[in-house]
DNA sequence: ATGGCTTTATGCTAAAGA
């Protein structure tokens, strides 16, 4: 099963790089972030063959599931936070496995509430996580984490040091994941320092290299056990008017 | 980056992103 995920920053803007993109790769699976708006364009991947599912709010946020095969929605809201109206989260179910979707929030500036927000709900991401680890289900959790793990997913650790994607307080949350028995797919495959799923669109980033990786693929360990490549597609980065991050593939046995 | 770009919204500028 090849799997892949994509923060896309505008459907509504990128829609016919994703195209485009579905058409060369044929995912079974594709989870895209940041929707942007209230409207989705189904028929446009229905006839494409894709099936969909999707949770979307005006201008921010979203995200949406396509595949060819059909799609089971198990719950589009992170559980535990009644009052969370984000369109953040959407978990579903394709041959079998079961599919986290994620936009992990921002989180600056630091001294704001929004970090208290980020950190509040990678708690409760944990929660849910730690309560799937207790069934033999296989899930994997991909999107946009808004996580720089270690110092080698970013181009200079000192300019990062007091972001709310390097914060020690959302890195060790990151770990607390790790530690409940998932697998980074990404570092399975590749050590080297450097690689890169986001690059600014300011101050020559991408032509510089210098970016972050912040979208991950989380595995459950009978799912990282039928890993078989991961990598980073970087080429719809340097397209025009591309999004600021690139997807990242799974490809999973069976 | 104390913000150099991009997107949304119903706009003549602000907010958010990372």
């Amino acid at each position: 099963m090849l799997a892949a995920t994509w923060n896309v920053n505008s459907i509504k803007a990128r829609l016919d790089h994703v195209k485009n993109w579905i058409g060369t790769n044929r995912p079974e699976v594709l989870m895209m972030q940041e929707l942007k708006g209230e409207s989705f364009p189904a028929d446009d991947f229905s006839a494409l063959g894709y099936n969909n599912a999707f949770v979307a709010q005006k201008a921010y946020n979203g995200v949406a599931t396509l595949s060819p095969h059909p799609i089971e929605i198990i719950t589009d809201r992170l559980p535990g936070g009644d009052s969370d109206e984000q369109a953040r989260y959407l978990e579903t179910r394709i041959q079998g496995v079961r599919l986290i979707n994620i936009y992990l929030p921002n989180g600056n500036p630091v001294d704001s509430d929004k970090f208290t927000y980020k950190l509040a709900w990678m708690d409760r991401l944990i929660a849910r996580i730690t309560e799937l680890r207790r069934q033999a289900d296989p899930f994997i959790i991909a999107g946009d984490f808004n996580v720089i793990p270690e110092d080698r997913d970013c181009y200079d650790p000192v300019v990062w040091a007091n972001d709310a994607l390097f914060r020690m307080e959302t890195r060790r949350r990151f770990r607390t994941l790790i530690n409940l028995g998932l697998t980074d797919a990404f570092r399975v495959f590749n050590q080297e320092a450097s690689q890169y799923s986001f690059w600014d669109y300011q101050a020559g980033a991408w032509p510089r290299n210098l970016g972050i990786r912040i979208d991950h693929f989380l595995c459950s360990p009978t799912l990282a056990d039928r890993l078989e490549s991961c990598h980073i597609d970087k080429e719809p980065r340097a397209l025009e008017k591309a999004s600021d991050h690139t997807p990242v593939l799974a490809n999973f046995s069976g």
